[in-house]
This record gives C-alpha cells, structure tokens and sequence, in this order.
DNA sequence: TGTTGTGAACGCTTTCACAGCT
DNA sequence: AGCTGTGAAAGCGTTCACAACA
C-alpha cells in the first residue's frame, strides 16, 4: 500500500521483471547495447504497451525516439529486485531434487548461494553434496544465523514439508520455495511460492486435453500459475 | 472463445483446480467426506467466494444448505482437468534435474508416468536412470510415437534448451515444462510453462527485501508467477 | 438455519492511442 | 520521423451480498 517514496509496482509487472532480465541480460552477451519496446516485447512474448508500461514503473529510463540503453535497464532492474545483494538459499532436505538444487552451479552466479543443506535422516547428515555437508535439521537456527541464509527451500517427502517450513520460520526465514505438493501453513510474514511439478503438469493436461477433444479450443492465453505470496508490512 | 457446450473455465480459476485437488485428496484420505467452501477457502488460502465460484464453473455440484461431496468433486475436477487419463512425460536432459525427475515416484501413481529420457551426451545415453534407459534425442520421435508421450520436460543447460524444445515440437510434443533459465520460441500451437527457479528466486528475493527495507510496505498478496501458456483451436 | 450459486460492484491489469521528447 | 511515457478505456478477476433452496 504505501511505499517509501511513493513509488509502487504492481505484483504483476514484479514477476515479469525477472524475465525481462534474463533476456537483456542475453542481449548484453551477444552484444546489443540498446533495445526498444517492441524488441523486448518480440523476445518476451508480450506487447510492446505492457512492456513500456512495466519499464516505467522503474523510472523514467528510456529515450523517445531511441529507446532503452541495456545495461543501464539491467541495473535499474537488479536494484528494483534487490538484485546487488546475494540471498542465500538453505534447502531442507537432502533427496534427488534437493542435491539437485545444491549441485546446480547456476545459482551462485545469479545472487543465490546455497549456503547450507539440512535433512532429519541421521543416515544423510554428513554426507557431501555439491561441495557442502549435509547438516541436520536442528541447526537451522544456527545455519541460518551464521550463513545469513535469507529464502529456505522445502524439498522434503510431502509429509515433512509442514515441520520443515515450521523449522524454517523458526530460524528466521521468511522467503520459501516449497516443492513439496502440500499447501504450507506460515504466518502472513512469510512468502511462500509453491512449485509444485504435480500442478504445473496437470495444468498442462488440461490444455493439452483442449487439443485434443474435437470441437474444443480456447483464443486466451493465461500466464499465472498456483502460486501464494504473502507479504506484510515490514514492521510488523 | 468457443467451447463446446458454451462452457469455458477462467485462466484463473484453472490453476487454482489442481490446488483444490490435492486438498480433497488429502481431506478424503483422512475420511472426510463433505466440506464447505469456508472448509476448503481456509485450507487453500482462499476466500470463501473464490471457492464456490470456482467450483461453480465445474457444474452446480454443491447442496444449499449442506456443501459439497469430497469425493464427487475430486472426480469433477479430474474430470475437467483431464486426469482420468494418464499423461506420459518425456525429460529431455539427463543431469542432476533431470535424474531427480527421471527418480521420482510422486509424478505416475498421480498419472504422469516418465516414459523416457533422453539427452544428446554419448557418455549419458545408455545409462540406468530410474528405471529407464537414457536413450539418444535423435530418437525422440520414436520414442514419442511408441510411448504415446504428451508432455515434454526440459532440463538441460540452457545453451541447449531451445533445439531441445525444437525437437520435442518436432517430436510432436505439444505441451512443454521448461526448467532452463530461457525464453522458448515455439508456434502458438504449443503450450510452454516456464519453471525458472531463478526467476522464482528473484521474485522472492524482492518481497524480501521490502520487509529489510525500513519503512517499505506492501499489502495484497500477487499470485501471478512468469508462465506462459499458448493455446490454439484444437483444429489449427 | 446453513450453505450454495450468482448478479453486481469493485479493483486490478492490459491495451489503446496519442502527446511529448529527441 | 521515431519511440517513449501515460492518461483513459476496456477487459478480467475478485469480492460482496443476498436470493434460492435443502
């Protein structure tokens, strides 16, 4: 509701900021020092008037009759998306997918270590996974505290994944990925994005079967997805 | 636009389903067997209207007065959804992510079987992956058309992921899961959700930083997420 | 009485269209 | 002339509030 100076982005234009990113971060390495609306909008999937739009919540950047200068709109974004500083990431839970996530080198680079991974199986505890030991589950108050770990990664048998997100608030945390396919209950201080593979396929199915079924057809195309955040004055 | 009874379910109210389902599943596991959408709104973090709304668009299933029958609804659901059926996913891509996908249990009992894996790296085809061969992606039309495969995962490095989206299209795949960090080009004919846990970790990373930030505040809950979804006439 | 189903109001998001700069 | 920035309009999605009904 309010902002510090006033300034507000809707949720809407946030989460399509990151892909913005990514793609101008794609043209700054092939060597593109300038782009314009309709450009961005091409590579994005979007129109030219929402990509304006978005832009401008960030400021007043561009130049009529030339258009954006790339790094200048990679910074600008970044700074938007607190995006100068590193988040460290704790993943809860040491099966396939999270010694996935821990392995994956591609975080890092983008501002998101992972700086420690826990699990309850005194059997995991030790064990080496991407260059980290696996901890247990009761030191992530701790792990927290010393590793500055600021967004918590919930890749538990759905059945632990309440208990883990429990752990997690209670270290501190109040940003978690949840990948278990359960509906996590955290208070309203704590964003939660649930990724949930189950969803996204079935969401999938459901247009795929629109394909399939003769007759059938839909003209929109729908770009949200089941995700809960929540997120409440930072005094609070 | 069209749809075959006049019926047609909202982008919104869609991804919302599959969050519903998983809920009555675990609701009728424990042997409940009716609900109110009061019930269901609190376990969803919804509100009450959202549900019955939503619900409503299924058909007129509930009784005024009394609620709605857990499992008659989770039939309606999969129903509308089309998960009466069983969806065969293909990974393209056999590293960490694609193995962690390739290894779970979780995606078939809930009707997306892995048929196959496949990735382009010698040294990777041939190798046991869960209980699957990875087989070469030359092979993907082959494999798609024997399987019957409908849905294409893709978790290969990003520097490979658009010729591995080419070839699932190729392949005949029409509905994508892409987990690589880029935005895909593919005809309009051709669903696409993006599962970029950077983007992820950059939305959450903002919303953090509102609550560091003193002073900043926001108050509404976004539940939009950077998907994107093209759905053409079944006859196109 | 209790709960659904739903028009109508509201608010957020997208799109249009053009004024304003370079 | 070209492209941005932005009010205003249109389109969606959410919420309200209550009639309908078991």
């Amino acid at each position: 509701m309010s902002f510090p100076s006033g300034r507000r982005i809707p949720e809407a234009a946030v989460v399509r900021l990151p892909v913005y990113l990514q793609i101008l971060g794609n043209l700054a390495d092939t060597g593109v020092t300038r782009f314009s609306s309709d450009e961005l909008a091409a590579l994005a999937g979007v129109n030219a008037a929402k990509v304006r739009k978005d832009l401008s919540y960030l400021g007043t950047y561009g130049t009529r009759g030339v258009g954006y200068d790339v790094a200048y709109l990679v910074h600008q974004i970044k700074r938007e998306l607190g995006l100068h500083r590193s988040w460290g990431v704790v993943v809860v839970g040491a099966g396939n997918l999270g010694q996935a996530i821990a392995k994956f080198t591609g975080f890092a680079p983008r501002g998101f270590p992972v700086v420690a991974v826990v699990d309850v199986d005194a059997r995991k505890i030790g064990q080496k996974v991407g260059g980290l030991v696996v901890a247990a589950e009761a030191d992530l108050p701790h792990l927290v505290r010393t590793t500055d770990a600021k967004i918590g990664a919930i890749t538990t048998p759905p059945s632990s994944a309440q208990s883990a997100a429990d752990a997690l608030v209670a270290a501190g945390i109040t940003s978690i990925l949840n990948f278990a396919p359960i509906v996590l209950t955290t208070p309203d201080s704590v964003s939660v994005r649930n990724v949930d593979l189950c969803v996204e396929l079935q969401i999938l199915s459901f247009y795929e079967q629109l394909r399939l079924e003769p007759g059938a057809a839909v003209a929109a195309a729908p770009k949200v997805a089941p995700n809960t955040l929540k997120v409440v004055p930072a005094s609070v």
